[in-house]
DNA sequence: GTTGCCGGGTC
DNA sequence: GACCCGGCAAC
C-alpha cells in the first residue's frame, strides 16, 4: 500500500472514520479493508471532534454519526446493519490473527489498528514500507496536540457530564491548559508515584491511555485501546481496558495494582472468570535483534527512543517515529499468568531460569524476561513456599519421604522453589515435624524451625518432564471393584483423586 | 481406549 | 470439606 493508494480513497473514508480517526490509520491495516468499508458505511464513533487534520473536516462525521446504522444515508448503507453484524460477529477471528477492533459502545466502533505482530510470529502487511510511513505522515501529521480539547474531554473518564455545553471560553482555556499540561508532562506515566490521588490515578491511567492511543494516532485512529471490550458503554478511555489495567500491573509495579483496583472499582468489571482465555496485547521491538517486549506503548516508545534512535531519554517528546519500530503483539495471558504461576511463590532471593512459556519462540523469551523482571515476581514473600494444596484424603495417603535433605542443592545461595513442584509429603510421624506446606491450606501445623528448614527441603529437584508421579503398581479400587461396584471404591476413587485404599 | 489422578470447580 | 468432573498422561 502506498501513499498515493491511501490518498485515492474517498473521502469517505475520513468521514467514516470519525472524529480523530484519520484515513490514514483507517488504511494502515490491510486485514481490516473490510472493516474499514463498513465504517465508511457509517459505524462511527459517536465522539465529536470538530479537529480539522490536513483539511478534513471531521466535523462532518457528526453529521452521520448521531444516526442509527440501520438508518444509514451514507454510502453503503444498505449494507451496514447486516455487515455490521457479520463485522461483529468476526470480531474474534480478527483479534486472533492480530487484527482488533473493538465496540464501545451502541453506534461506536472504534478501530486501533497499530502495527501488530499475529501471535505466529508472522508480521502483517501493513507494516509498511518506512517511506510509505512517512510519506504518509507528511501528509497526516497528527499530533497530539491536534485533537480538540473537547475529543479529549469526551474521552476523559473525568466524571463530567458529557453533554454539558461549554461554558465559556474561559472554561475552554482552563481545559486546553490542563490537557496541554498533561499531555506535555507525560512522564509521569512513567513514573507515577505511590501516593497519587484518586484523580491523579485516574489521570495517570488516562495518561497512559493517551500515550497508548497516540501510538494508534500515527496509524490514525484516535481511539483507546480497548480490547476484550465487554464492558462498555462508557466512552472513557483507558482504564476500562483490560489490556492497560493488566500491563500496568505488570510493567509498573505494585503502585499501579492500586489503579487497577480503582479502575476495576471504577468500572464495575465483572471479575474475570479464572478460566477465561484473554489475551493481551504487550508491545513488541521490530528493530533488528531486539526483541524488547514492553507492556506499554509508552514504555516500548522510550525505549525505541533511548536506545534504538539515540533520543534522549527523558524527554518525552516523541515525533511518532518510535511507533514503526514497535508492534503490538497478541499475548495469551492463560499462559503468562502459568509462568507467573512459577514465580509468584518463588523467594525474593530466587535466581532461577526463567519459566517456560508455552508461547515458544523469541516471544516467550522476550516475555519471560519481562516477567522475571517485574516487581510481581519479587514481591512474593518468602513465606510464600506454597508446595501444593493437596485434598485432605491425600494427606492421608501413606507417602513417606523419610528425609529432610540437608544437601546443597544449589551451588548459590538461591532458593528455586517452583509452583508446580512436585509435592513431597511426609507422612506424619510422631515426633516429626510435618511436611506440607502449604499457604492456602493450614493443614498441619507448620512450625518455625519447618519454615527455616523447608527451603533446603523443597527444593528437591524436580523431574523436569511434568508433575505426575509416575502411576503406582497396585491395583487400584476401580480394577479391584469394577465399575459396578463403585460404592465399595474409596473415596478418593469415587472422587478421581488418588486411591487411598491400594496405595503403592 | 483405559486407567489413575491432578487441578479446579460447585455446593 | 464433600463431591464432582475435565483433562492429561501413563499404560
Amino acid at each position: 500500500m502506498t501513499s498515493k493508494r491511501l490518498l485515492d480513497k474517498s473521502p469517505a473514508g475520513v468521514r467514516g472514520t470519525g472524529a480523530g480517526h484519520v484515513v490514514y490509520g483507517g488504511n494502515y491495516c490491510t486485514k481490516v479493508s473490510e472493516h474499514f468499508s463498513a465504517k465508511t458505511a457509517g459505524v462511527i464513533t459517536r465522539k465529536k471532534a470538530p479537529a480539522t487534520v490536513n483539511g478534513f473536516d471531521t466535523q462532518i462525521v457528526d453529521t452521520c454519526s448521531l444516526q442509527e446504522p440501520s438508518k444509514e444515508p451514507c454510502p453503503n448503507g444498505s449494507q451496514l446493519a447486516s455487515g455490521r453484524e457479520k463485522h461483529n460477529s468476526k470480531k474474534k477471528a480478527f483479534c486472533t490473527s492480530g487484527e482488533r477492533e473493538r465496540e464501545v459502545g451502541p453506534g461506536e466502533v472504534l478501530n486501533c489498528c497499530t502495527h501488530r505482530l499475529s501471535i505466529n510470529g508472522q508480521r502483517q502487511e501493513d507494516h509498511m514500507q518506512v517511506d510509505s510511513i512517512i510519506s504518509l505522515r507528511s501528509v497526516l501529521p497528527l499530533r497530539v496536540t491536534d485533537v480538540s480539547v473537547e475529543e479529549i474531554y469526551a474521552s476523559s473518564h473525568i466524571p463530567v457530564p458529557r453533554n454539558r455545553k461549554p461554558s465559556g471560553h474561559a472554561d475552554k482555556e482552563v481545559m486546553a491548559a490542563t490537557v496541554l499540561t498533561t499531555l506535555s508532562t507525560s512522564p509521569l506515566v512513567l513514573n507515577p508515584s505511590l501516593g497519587a490521588s484518586v484523580s491523579e490515578t485516574s489521570c495517570r491511567g488516562w495518561k497512559e491511555s493517551l500515550s497508548a492511543s497516540y501510538s494508534s494516532s500515527t496509524s490514525g485512529n484516535w481511539s483507546w485501546d480497548a480490547s476484550d471490550q465487554s464492558v462498555p458503554s462508557t466512552p472513557s478511555p483507558p482504564l476500562s481496558t483490560d489490556v492497560s489495567k493488566n500491563f500496568l500491573i505488570y510493567s509498573q509495579g505494585e503502585d499501579n495494582i492500586e489503579e487497577a483496583e480503582s479502575t476495576h472499582f471504577l468500572f464495575e468489571d465483572p471479575i474475570p472468570r479464572k478460566r477465561k482465555n484473554s489475551m493481551k496485547v504487550m508491545f513488541k521491538c521490530l528493530w533488528k535483534n531486539c526483541e524488547k517486549v514492553l507492556s506499554t506503548s509508552s514504555g516500548i516508545q522510550r525505549h525505541i527512543r533511548t536506545i534504538h534512535l539515540g533520543r534522549n531519554g527523558d524527554s518525552d517528546h516523541s515525533d511518532g517515529e518510535e511507533d514503526f519500530y514497535y508492534s503490538e503483539i497478541e499475548v495469551n495471558m492463560d499462559s503468562l499468568t502459568e509462568g507467573l504461576s512459577n514465580l509468584t511463590p518463588t523467594s525474593p532471593t530466587t535466581i532461577g531460569p526463567p519459566p517456560v512459556f508455552p508461547l515458544g519462540s523469541d516471544l516467550a523469551r522476550s516475555k519471560s524476561a519481562t516477567v522475571v523482571n517485574s516487581p510481581l515476581s519479587q514481591s512474593a514473600p518468602s513465606t510464600l513456599c506454597h508446595i501444593r494444596t493437596d485434598h485432605a484424603y491425600q494427606a492421608t495417603a501413606p507417602v513417606s519421604i523419610p528425609t529432610v535433605s540437608s544437601e546443597p542443592l544449589h551451588s548459590h545461595s538461591a532458593i528455586s522453589v517452583s509452583w508446580q513442584s512436585p509435592s513431597i509429603i511426609f507422612k506424619s510421624q510422631p515426633g516429626a515435624h510435618v511436611g506440607i506446606l502449604s499457604t492456602g491450606e493450614k493443614r498441619q501445623p507448620v512450625t518455625h524451625a519447618i519454615s527455616k528448614t523447608h527451603t533446603t527441603t523443597i527444593s528437591t529437584p524436580k523431574p523436569s518432564t511434568g508433575t505426575r508421579k509416575p502411576r503406582g503398581e497396585a491395583k487400584k479400587c476401580r480394577k479391584v471393584y469394577g465399575m459396578e461396584k463403585k460404592d465399595l471404591w474409596c473415596t478418593a476413587c469415587r472422587w478421581k483423586k488418588a486411591c487411598q485404599r491400594f496405595t503403592d
